[in-house]
DNA sequence: ATATCATTCAATTATAAGATTGATAGCTCA
DNA sequence: TGAGCTATCAATCTTATAATTGAATGATAT
């Protein structure tokens, strides 16, 4: 094989990854996975996909090196291959929001218009944290916060928030994660708190990306 | 649109991107494009790819994001639409080389057992050149070079090494770059030099991850 | 104006990827 | 051991993507 054969050969590789992250469906997948490591089945009930399909998402990714599985019971579980993953399909909504006009708008036709303003980044969040001034709220699964989460956090999954809103110590502004830039929970959340007339707002991503630039995570 | 639709549809537009860097071909007329901005006629002598072919590929990777045109009188100049590409770029194949053992088997030998050693990164190429002691060699095509370069490079194409060897300064170790990691010129510059009995070693990218991690060029 | 050339478009055929279904393998627990 | 379950495989149909060809566009130069 000559270089010229060995480069194209090296190419169709990394056209393989390209490809796992080119399906919807896969994206969100990889937003379930990167809580943590999770069974095909679940993943199933989630996303509302058929188990058969999923299995063979999932394979592929695998074959990319984007997931890795292991057995355990009559379960496999599937997981993130490396935290590097995140920071790649951090790259690529990057490349996408900037130079595509049509993402940018359904972007920020997601966040809605007024709590985009009241997005914190990872940078701005460290400096409420160490002031101390901020409640931390997680408002995924109790499931995926076990699995990890912030430190500092407390967890109240969103299906329960509006039951459990006294658990929150008062006087102090709340600020809402979740599973990631377009998990809707910490939205939700926020929305639901200042509905209750809280001062809130919420995380820009979520537990993996926090977790992926090497911040501390419990 | 409810939240869960938006979000399909975004992640929709995202692998609209990923797809895009999933085939072979893209990959090189990337990395041609990458030295600077190129007609969709000579990306087609290059890549011995018809040209309607590589047109529609280039079309596709417009869409994406990925790459911008511009028209000047008869001819089409495609670039890169943005540094962060290269950017993503290294992050796909960061994730390809780490996670699949095919793949590091294929760029190892791709870049031989002995050269592999000598590879300079950014970091270490930076710290030679500012002892002063190694003459650092730019063997891309003419025209490459003309529209942007390493600071304080000497151009010698690959094509003309041979002839030309007398132009470089004796007596200091030659540092060879080329369009990037996957590109056979540096590697080819350093047998022959080395054949010649002199002291030379490769960048282990190239022009295109020096500009895009923000390092100065000519 | 018209000939020329680079590029794109449009239509066709070939190839590859995705979804669905039913069957199979492998593990648990009775 | 065998019933019951999870996950994967295999086969099929459907859909999407790629390459090729020839025609069309649009700018340039004579």
């Amino acid at each position: 094989m000559n270089k010229s054969e060995q480069k194209r050969s090296i190419y169709q590789h990394f056209a393989v990854v390209a490809k796992a992250l080119g399906h919807e469906y896969r994206w969100e997948l990889l937003e379930l996975i990167a809580q943590g490591e999770r069974s095909v089945d679940s993943l199933s009930q989630f996303t509302e996909l058929a188990v058969a399909t999923v299995s063979q998402h999932l394979q592929q990714m695998r074959r990319a090196g984007l997931v890795c599985s292991r057995k355990k019971g009559r379960f496999v579980y599937y997981s993130l291959a490396d935290d590097r993953v995140i920071t790649l399909m951090g790259g690529l909504r990057d490349v996408a929001e900037r130079n595509i006009a049509e993402v940018r708008q359904l972007v920020d036709s997601f966040h809605g218009d007024s709590s985009t303003l009241d997005a914190v980044d990872a940078h701005e969040l460290l400096e409420l944290l160490s002031s101390g001034s901020v409640i931390l709220l997680d408002v995924r699964p109790e499931q995926e916060y076990a699995s990890g989460h912030l430190p500092g956090a407390l967890n109240i999954p969103m299906e329960e928030l509006q039951e459990r809103l006294r658990e929150i110590p008062e006087g102090q502004t709340i600020v809402a994660y979740c599973r990631g830039p377009f998990c809707a929970l910490s939205q939700e959340a926020v929305e639901l708190l200042r509905e209750q007339g809280l001062e809130a707002m919420r995380f820009d991503s979520g537990y993996p990306e926090w977790k992926a630039s090497g911040l501390p995570v419990q």
